[in-house]
DNA sequence: GAATAGATTGTCT
DNA sequence: GACAATCTATTCT
């Protein structure tokens, strides 16, 4: 198969997909494709971890309070849109829009298994295609996939960037990640990700 | 594998 | 001016 007839077999999932509460998306998104048709073919990786946040309850999102600003503007748009921003000064992250409009939750993809596109996404991260590391981290897989502000509030509904379907294995759940300033908020188990995956980033604490 | 420290910059107070 | 939904290198066990 060449690279332009893969790129074309993948069939980007429908708005409804998104259109739905946040903890059922976020858990549907464990196991599926995501995308992105590159002019130099497409990157896939399958998404294996990801994390819902819900504001403005929520203090762990960026939408909490109902706080609302340039950066998360993004997150109260239509479901199925990709809220993008950096963080830490150097790492992207890539969010999936959830939801009604005007309801700000959205869902983190926090790593992804990779299955095509390899030598791009190993030649963009400087290491091995077998390194555990290639891709199992928000900021990491947005490197890999070459997902950065270019994205920002972009339509996941069609191409270059979208989900496609998938198959998955057992699924799992937790605490999310590095939320330590978001009180008791921090051990809602909101975090989704595939049992035994080793592309999975941290370790489950249970 | 686990723990630690330093890097780095747009956004918000 | 402080912080952040992190990453990397380094230094242990």
């Amino acid at each position: 198969m060449n690279r332009v007839s893969l790129a074309s077999s993948f069939t980007p999932l429908a708005r409804s997909f998104y259109a739905r509460p946040v903890l059922e998306v976020a858990r549907a998104m464990v196991g599926k494709l995501l995308v992105h048709a590159t002019s130099g073919g497409p990157l896939v990786g399958r998404i294996v971890e990801v994390e819902a946040y819900r504001g403005p309850e929520d203090l762990a999102s960026h939408s909490s309070k109902g706080r609302r600003t340039a950066r998360n503007e993004a997150m109260y748009g239509e479901a199925g849109r990709a809220y993008v921003y950096l963080l830490y000064g150097s790492s992207w992250a890539f969010n999936v829009v959830t939801g009604e409009e005007g309801q700000a939750h959205a869902v983190l993809v926090r790593a992804i298994e990779p299955v095509a596109g390899l030598d791009v996404m190993s030649a963009r991260r400087g290491m091995k295609v077998t390194d555990r590391a290639l891709c199992n981290g928000p900021g990491k897989l947005c490197k890999a996939m070459d997902i950065d502000r270019r994205f920002y509030g972009v339509d996941l509904c069609a191409p270059p960037l979208f989900l496609a379907e998938g198959r998955r294995g057992k699924l799992g759940r937790s605490h999310r990640i590095n939320i330590d300033y978001a009180g008791a908020w921090i051990e809602k188990p909101w975090r989704f990700y595939e049992r035994g995956n080793r592309w999975v980033s941290v370790r489950p604490r249970d």
